[in-house]
DNA sequence: TTGTTTGCAAATCATTTGCAGTAAC
DNA sequence: GTTACTGCAAATGATTTGCAAACAA
């Protein structure tokens, strides 16, 4: 299924994913809600889905996550802190070669995924030295 | 939960594992069902589970797809074909250096992932030039 | 008008969990 | 004997879907 026509919905939606930080589609559906009472979570979970199958945005898989997803279209790496579940965009140019990778042996590469687990800054600083 | 007592199905269930090509538990559960059919399901899930968290495992997380499991420990690259699901693990050198990575910026690397989603070369022969 | 899109509620489906019986150590 | 482990069935929870009303083009 393909986006078609341009709803006052799917504008929230685009909105809020482009302030949000790689939200699930629960949480951003939250968020919505606020300002946004009748927007529905089903909505939410389609027009999201249509996004990202035309590519306007990007699905994440994290371990231990519900789907998450970004607005950021430049290809870029990801931190997942496994204490807070916060994602942190990489944009370390040393990635770029794999990132840009068309082919990988004999298999067609269309997406490139790179993820880094493990504890964030503030988790490492709140957790102490142990 | 840790894994404490050596049993036939944890036993049976790595064994399968190592056979298997990154199944998702409930794939594994359907060819251990086979010669064992007394092995529930729930017991896939929660063993698969504890050796993931032992670190005995890995556990993998495609787009579109369920959680897969690997028991290579050896780090690497995984390619996913987006038509018939396939994971083929890639040992290429050239990903290694991102592999070993221990931190980037201030962010404590545990563990890392590297997916590459495609189309693998059976079914790019199987589609032809369209 | 005409075909999409939405909201709602119900349905799916992978995964988890409670519990009582079974087995490892 | 003690306590972890298993099987079963029921519960959970994210995501999807059917359908009738609402809306974009």
């Amino acid at each position: 299924m393909e986006s078609k026509r341009n709803t006052e919905q799917k504008k929230t939606i685009l909105n809020a994913l482009m302030c949000a930080d790689h939200p699930t589609a629960s949480e951003l559906f939250e968020v919505i809600r606020r300002e946004n009472p009748r927007l529905s979570r089903a909505t939410v979970f389609r027009v999201l889905g249509q996004f990202a199958d035309d590519g306007v945005v990007r699905r994440l898989h994290f371990l231990g996550s519900d789907t998450r997803f970004d607005a950021r279209t430049v290809p870029h790496a990801h931190c997942h802190c496994i204490k807070c579940g916060r994602v942190t965009d990489v944009f370390d140019g040393d990635f770029t070669p794999l990132l840009a990778l068309n082919e990988v042996g004999d298999f067609t590469v269309l997406s490139t995924e790179i993820e880094f687990n493990g504890i964030c800054a503030d988790c490492s600083r709140a957790t102490g030295d142990n």
